[in-house]
DNA sequence: AATGAATGAGAATTCATTCAT
DNA sequence: GATGAATGAATTCTCATTCAT
């Protein structure tokens, strides 16, 4: 029965790298070790295990939000977000192949996905934005952070988010984590308080 | 004499949405009006189309980084990183097709390419971050900027840059530019010098 | 299973007849009562299903040969050649289709054949020669040939044998044993000691 | 106007070595040093170039014939029959092209010139044993040879040339003469009267 | 659960040929 | 005469998929 999870990881590896158009279904049989029509005794056909993995990426992505939400509940506004890009970090180095692929949907979505994948990766980044404008609100308020709209602030924090993992994709892990603390040195200093 | 740059565009456009190996010799050909093997007139193949368009990217790229670079040579250190901003945003909305294609080639190259890209890609990055260091350098210099390392405000400018554009693909031109100059004034906020 | 034989039966006979860039996929599978693509389920494409043909004669001329220089170790010497010419002749019109695609190999090889045909080629005629030559030689010594240098004897009867198999080729199985006959026992005449 | 010539002479060579099929009118034309489409201002298409071409091998093969024949009319046997050979043989390797495509069209003959090619060819074969029989008829009536049926000594003396002309694409200009004495001499040697 | 055999659909590519210039 | 542009037809080959075993 472990098939059926092995195909899913060779296909999501090879998704992330090859791309949905770029891989075939021998491709994955061979990265798996078995042969092609042996993948339809768990999937319907190819466009079934990209939608599989897709629902596995988005369930263990709304498993992760809810982590980063927990993490974002107490303590200081430098710690929660500090923490949330460290998470996120982790989280995307961790699952290299899934996020990468996640990516690649978000950006380039293949066409049998492009509606479903819009409508939620929309919601996704709703959520997000939510709770990380929750926090600067809340950081406002306790003076943690400077003055100013916290709608902006998450913008921004957004942005540097986005920013953090495409570099993910471009550096090794060694080097990403040395920019991830410049950057969050440089970010933390511009928006955090000085008295 | 036009069915040369006909293709291309098309071709552009396609790679673009679609993918390089989403894409077929027939969307192509349809695309610019014409049959399949007549693409062959021009191009030895599709793969020689992708080349091509990449060598066109490349060299326009480059053209435009010397605008750029020619921007940030005299003025204030805020006029010139607002103009990087502003200019590169123009150019990406512009030319959209071809700074889609850009954007996933670097993200997600083809095998084919994948060597080529990576290696010209590397140039790029570099020759952007000696001129962006260069003026952070000279900004805290006069004192237009806090004081601290010129090398991790460039990381940090660059994680922005990267943010951004990986922003011009999700948003509508109207809503980019309105995220753009929010993520500009909170992170200019951050790094100028307040006194 | 016996598709794979029939694929090399239907496409020896159409090489032999229509030549390796005459014939195409779909003449073989149709002579197969297949789809062209069910080809690829044997071989790796059409290259492929010569090379596999083209290894089988090259394995059964070697038997063949084999059975040949059996033939030659006991007897008169004109037994021993006439049986080697008659030996020849059935093989080659009992396996008219390998045989006509077999001369047509040596005679004008396609490109990616060149260099394996030349080369396995002179290794046959080489041992087919040493053979041919030790009749000689043992025949001179016993007296039942003329005197004279094996070598050229061997080299005359080499071109005799070359003659006869391109004829087999021009004149049906009754003519070319009529042939075979009339040109044997000229030379025969020739060779044979007269006392 | 000589480009007529060089297309002829060029596609002469590549019918030879790559077959009818095998040869584009690219290769034609790259050979020349033309476009394709040239081709069609001297010839009404492919099929066309190679009739041209194979009638005037045919045209050739006649005059060279003629000159043959001429040469069997005086003198004696041994002289007439040795220089048959011989100016067999310098025709074969001066026109090394055409020769090798002769050969090729005679045993491997295109579908498009199946027919005409075997009834030009069995024409041409019957004038030349004519030709020769009446030779050895001669030879027989004057002892120059020994007793026999001329028509078998014709049927032998065919098979010889059969085998050396096939011998002549095997072996290079300087073997091929060497085997061609040595085979006359074991030739004659038995075919000729001692006394 | 797995696969060998087979295939329809369609991909890239080649090629002979046409035609306007 | 020569050729650039264009194409219909065909070729090799790939691929997702089906089905009997």
């Amino acid at each position: 029965m472990s098939t059926k999870i092995n195909i899913m990881k060779a296909a999501t590896e090879l998704f992330a790298i090859k791309g949905y158009e770029g891989t075939t279904l021998k491709d994955i049989a061979n990265a798996v070790g078995i042969k092609p029509p042996s993948i339809y005794a768990f999937f319907e056909g190819k466009e079934d295990v990209l939608l599989h993995i897709y629902q596995e990426i988005l369930d263990e992505h709304h498993k992760h939000l809810q982590d980063m939400l927990e993490q974002l509940k107490n303590g200081y506004a430098k710690n929660k977000l500090y923490g949330l890009l460290v998470t996120a970090a982790e989280y995307h180095l961790s699952e290299a192949g899934k996020m990468k692929l996640f990516r690649r949907l978000m950006l380039f979505p293949p066409e049998i996905l492009q509606s479903e994948i819009t409508e939620s990766f929309q919601k996704l980044v709703a959520i997000e934005r939510q709770a990380i404008n929750a926090v600067f609100e809340e950081a406002i308020r306790n003076k943690e952070v400077r003055e100013g709209k916290s709608e902006d602030m998450t913008t921004a924090f957004q942005c540097l988010m986005n920013g953090l993992f495409l570099e993910s994709q471009y550096y090794d892990e060694q080097e990403f984590y040395l920019r991830l603390d410049i950057i969050w040195e440089e970010y933390w200093m511009g928006i955090s308080r000085k008295d």
